[in-house]
DNA sequence: AATATATACATAATTTTCTTATGCATAAGA
DNA sequence: TCTTATGCATAAGAAAATTATGTATATATT
């Protein structure tokens, strides 16, 4: 809690960035690796992960592969063409997003 | 567009940390300084922005002024006192969720 | 003089996006 | 045996925005 509610439309982003540098990963792998990379702060939870993935994969940027490990599913998500090609412009949009709130909040932090 | 739904719930610090440095605003000159101060980038829609000052000013966070210049009416908006500790608060949270966002998306950024 | 744009507020309907609460199932650890 | 971790999923509800209106005055444009 307290993190909770602030990361809200960026989410999208963040997995087709993740997927773009990990090639590919499921659902699970996402939230841990998020809980990782950002020591606990930000925590995806399974209710807005999951709908996200459907609707990537809805909208085609998305493609799925099945996988049994230890007798339990996996479903492995990876970038299609098109979902590289959008991971490109959702990236720079949000890294603008960034910059601009960077910029308004502390205008003293770096810009590079 | 473009950069709508981006700014999802760091309105409310923005508002904060505005009249904060500022003393007091009224809702359009809100509007005007943040799109000049991100260069037209995060626009703030009124549907947003008004629902939200009220919101803040119903927590006890804002004190409303009526003032009416060139017959037109503003409602000038400033902290209270536990609205200006609401915002060093809020504040620290959206610079973490930055910095965190910063990290996820790009670590080559300076953390600083 | 007429019209469009800027200033200034407000709210209702709708949509998007999240949290919270469930549910199912297997594996591993205490 | 019981809890925690792994792994998926969806439904109900809340939060926070967009979009679409509405009112009104002032200024700039044609």
């Amino acid at each position: 809690m307290g993190n909770a509610k602030l990361y809200k439309g960026s989410l999208n982003t963040i997995i087709l960035k993740l997927l773009d540098e990990q090639g590919k990963m499921y659902g699970y792998e996402i939230t841990q690796k998020v809980k990782a990379l950002t020591k606990g702060e930000l925590k995806i939870t399974e209710g807005a992960l999951y709908p996200a993935l459907h609707k990537l994969e809805a909208e085609g940027l998305l493609d799925v592969e099945l996988a049994k490990v230890d007798n339990r599913l996996r479903k492995y998500y990876k970038l299609t063409e098109a979902g590289e090609k959008e991971t490109v412009n959702r990236l720079a949009e949000l890294e603008e997003f960034i910059r601009s709130m960077q910029n308004l909040v502390n205008p003293n932090w770096s810009i590079n």
